[in-house]
DNA sequence: ATGAAAGCGCTAACAA
DNA sequence: TTGTTAGCGCTTTCAT
C-alpha cells in the first residue's frame, strides 16, 4: 500500500503539499511541485485510505441511501421496477461526484439512524419511507437529507417527488374527453403519492360535474358501492382500495374483476403494476381490453411498453428523479441557499391502446 | 457524539477494557465489568465510527459489490429485473452478519480494483462481469471474491451461478417431447450463460437425432439458414444471434419475425425478457402463439407470470443465488477449507402455456 | 483482569 | 510556498 508518507518521501515534499495536490489546493503549492507529486502519484499508483479520511477529516465521503422496506415491496415482488434504474442511476450520480452510495434496506427509522451515524454519512437521501419516519431520521441525523416520493403537512423534510395530481388529473381528464363516465380509480393505499393522485382524478371529474368521494380511501365494500352507482346512475366514480397481499389481490379479482370491469368504463390503477395484472386477470376471464373496459396506469414502466394491448398510461422520468435527488442534496451539503424544499417533477400522459374511444364509438354507431 | 473514551471515563475503566467488552472478549474482563460496561454502552448509545475502526484494525466491515455496466444492462432497460432482488437480497444477507454493503456500478475492472482498494473491502462480489475481469478482478484484489453467473475455463475464481446446462436441455427436451422439431434458440451472444444453455439444447436435441451446429453462435445469416434448413427438411435446429441494441433488435423482428415463425416450431429464448418481448410482437403482426410457433423463455421473471399467454420457462431462485453467494463469500473471510469454487444451482421447468402440444395435436388431426 | 501507550493514514492549524 | 505537528477514535501489543 502506498501512503502519501510514500509519496512525499519520494518526492522530497512534505506530506501537506502532497495532500495539497491530491486535494487541488493548487495555490498552496508550486506548479512545478503540482506536476512532480501528480506524476508520482499516478506511477506510484496511490489509493487514498477511506478509514483515514474519515477519521481525519471528519467527512466520509459517503452517501447513504435509505430504501424503506415497506409491505408492498415484497408483494410487488419484482415489480418496484425502477427502484433499481432509480439507485442504478444514484450511484452513479453520486460516484461522478468522487462520493460513494451505501445502501441499505430497512424497516425502521431508527436502524437508519444508527447507520447513518456508524459511518459518519455527508447526507442521506430516503425512499419508500412514510412522512412520519423521514420526519424522525431528519430530526436524529444532523446531516443533510433528501427523501423521495414522499408527502408532507409542513414541508420540513426536502422532497424530490412527481406532480402526481397533474398525473391523475390528466389520465381522468383523458377518460372523461374520450366518454368515460363511470370512473374507478384503484390503488392500494390512499396516502402520500397515491393519495395526491386521487385528489387528481376529483378534480377533473369535477370539473365534468361527476360527483365523487373526495378521499374516500377505505376498504373496498362491494354494497356500500352498488349503493352509490345506483343514486348516480350512468355517471359516477370511485375510489377503490385493493388489497396489497398478492394473494388476497387474486381473491379479491376473482370476487370482483367481472362484475367492476360492467359497472366502470374505465379502471384507473395507481401504478402500472397493477393495471398490468388486471389486463391479464381480465384476458383470462374473456373480458377484452379496451373494448369491454378501458384500463389506464401509472408510471410508464417497461411493462407498460410490452403489455398487449400496450397501456395507457402516465409518464414519470425515473432517472431524472434520481438526478434532481442527487443534485439537490449535494446542493444542501455544499450549503448553498435558497434551495426549494419540494421538487414536483413533470408528468405526462402516454396514450396506448388500453382505453378506448368511446366518443368515436357512439357517433359511428 | 460518544466515543468509547467517554464510555471508559464513566464506567472508570480503560478504553481497552471497553473494546474488550464491545468485542465480546470476554475472557479478558471480569464479569462484573462487563455488566456495568455493556449497560452504559447502551444507555449512552454508543455508535463505533467506522473510520476509526477501519484505520486502526485495518478491517472495514466492507462487502464491495461490483456489478458489471454491461452494454445490454442499458439495453434491457428495467429488463434485468433480477439485479434489484440479487441486491436487496445480498444486501440483508450482508447486514444481518454485521457487514455493509457498498454498492459501485462500472464498466472496468480497473475502477473495480480501486474501488476495492480505496475502501479496503474485506470481500468482493462481482455480476456482470465477462471472465477475463473477474480473473483480473481477483489477481489485483487481495481479498476473498465471488463472482456471479460467470464461466471459467480454469476455475480460479469462485462462482455461484445456475446450472444453465441443465436449463437448456430440460427445456429443448419438453419442446421435443411435446413434438416440436423445428427449434430455434436465441441470445444475444455465444459466451458464458447462454452458451451453456445452448449447450445443454444441443445435448438434448442431440438424442432425438437432430443435427445442429455445436456453438454455432454467430450473427444471424438469413441466407445461409435457409440454405442449411434445405438440407436438413423437416428437422432441423440452430443458433440465432440476435442484436442486443434495443432498436437493431426491433428491425430485425421486424424484417425476420414472420419468417422464423414460419421455418421454426418453436423460438427457445436464452431470456424471458426477449421472449417476452417476441409475444408482443409476434402479436401485434397477428401471428398467435402457441397455435402458430411455440415460445419459451429462461429466468422465470415476473414478465413470464404477468404476459398472455402465460410464459413456458425455466426456473431460477434469485434469492437463493444472493443467499448462497454472500455464503460463500462469509465462507472464505473465515478462512473455511475445502470450498467448492463453483456452485451451480439448481433450475426447473416452468410449463405454461406458450408452447403447445404437438403431438396432441397430431393425434387428433 | 486491567491499563498505558503506540500507531493506523490522513488533514488542518500553525509556523517558518 | 513549504513543513511541522497534533490529533481524529479505535485496536492492539505489552506491562502490570
Amino acid at each position: 500500500m502506498i501512503r502519501i508518507k510514500d509519496i512525499a518521501r519520494k518526492a522530497e515534499v512534505s506530506p501537506t503539499t502532497v495532500s495539497n495536490v491530491i486535494h487541488g489546493n493548487h495555490k498552496k503549492v508550486s506548479e512545478e511541485t503540482v506536476e512532480k507529486v501528480e506524476k508520482l502519484l499516478a506511477e506510484m499508483e496511490y489509493i487514498p485510505s477511506m478509514g483515514a479520511r474519515m477519521l481525519a477529516g471528519g467527512s466520509s465521503r459517503v452517501i447513504g441511501i435509505l430504501a424503506g422496506e415497506l409491505d408492498e415491496w415484497k408483494h410487488y415482488g419484482e415489480g418496484h421496477a425502477f427502484t433499481n434504474i432509480l439507485i442504478r442511476s444514484m450511484e452513479s450520480e453520486i460516484y461522478r461526484r468522487n462520493y460513494y452510495m451505501l445502501l441499505h434496506f430497512t424497516a425502521t427509522a431508527k436502524e437508519g439512524i444508527q447507520f447513518a451515524a456508524t459511518w459518519n454519512v455527508e447526507g442521506l437521501i430516503t425512499l419508500g419511507f412514510g412522512t412520519r419516519d423521514n420526519e424522525k431520521l431528519q430530526r436524529n441525523c444532523k446531516v443533510p437529507m433528501v427523501s423521495i416520493d414522499t408527502y408532507y403537512e409542513k414541508q420540513k423534510v426536502a422532497n424530490v417527488g412527481l406532480d402526481d395530481l397533474s398525473g391523475g388529473y390528466l389520465m381522468a381528464e383523458y377518460l372523461l374527453e374520450t366518454g368515460h363516465r363511470r370512473i374507478a380509480f384503484l390503488s392500494d393505499n390512499d396516502i402520500g403519492v397515491d393519495h395526491e393522485r386521487w385528489k387528481g382524478v376529483c378534480l377533473a371529474c369535477g370539473q365534468y360535474g361527476l360527483t365523487w368521494q373526495y378521499g374516500a380511501g377505505k376498504d373496498y365494500d362491494a354494497a356500500q358501492e352498488r349503493k352509490e352507482a345506483a343514486e348516480r346512475p350512468g355517471e359516477y366514480m370511485q375510489h377503490i382500495i385493493i388489497p396489497k397481499e398478492q394473494e388476497s389481490r387474486a381473491t379479491f379479482y376473482k370476487q370482483n374483476l367481472r362484475r367492476l370491469s360492467e359497472e366502470y368504463d374505465a379502471l384507473f390503477f395507481a401504478s402500472d403494476y397493477y393495471a398490468v395484472e388486471v389486463i391479464a386477470g381480465l384476458n383470462d376471464m374473456g373480458i377484452c381490453v379496451p373494448k369491454d373496459v378501458s384500463v389506464a396506469g401509472f408510471d410508464d414502466t417497461e411493462s407498460a411498453r410490452m403489455c398487449r394491448p400496450r397501456l395507457t398510461t402516465v409518464h414519470q422520468d425515473v432517472e431524472e428523479k434520481a438526478r434532481r435527488a442527487v443534485k439537490k442534496l449535494f446542493e444542501f451539503i455544499q450549503g448553498e441557499g435558497g434551495i426549494s424544499m419540494a421538487d414536483r417533477l413533470p408528468v405526462k400522459l402516454v396514450v396506448r391502446d388500453s382505453v378506448k374511444n368511446r366518443r368515436l364509438i357512439i357517433q359511428s354507431e
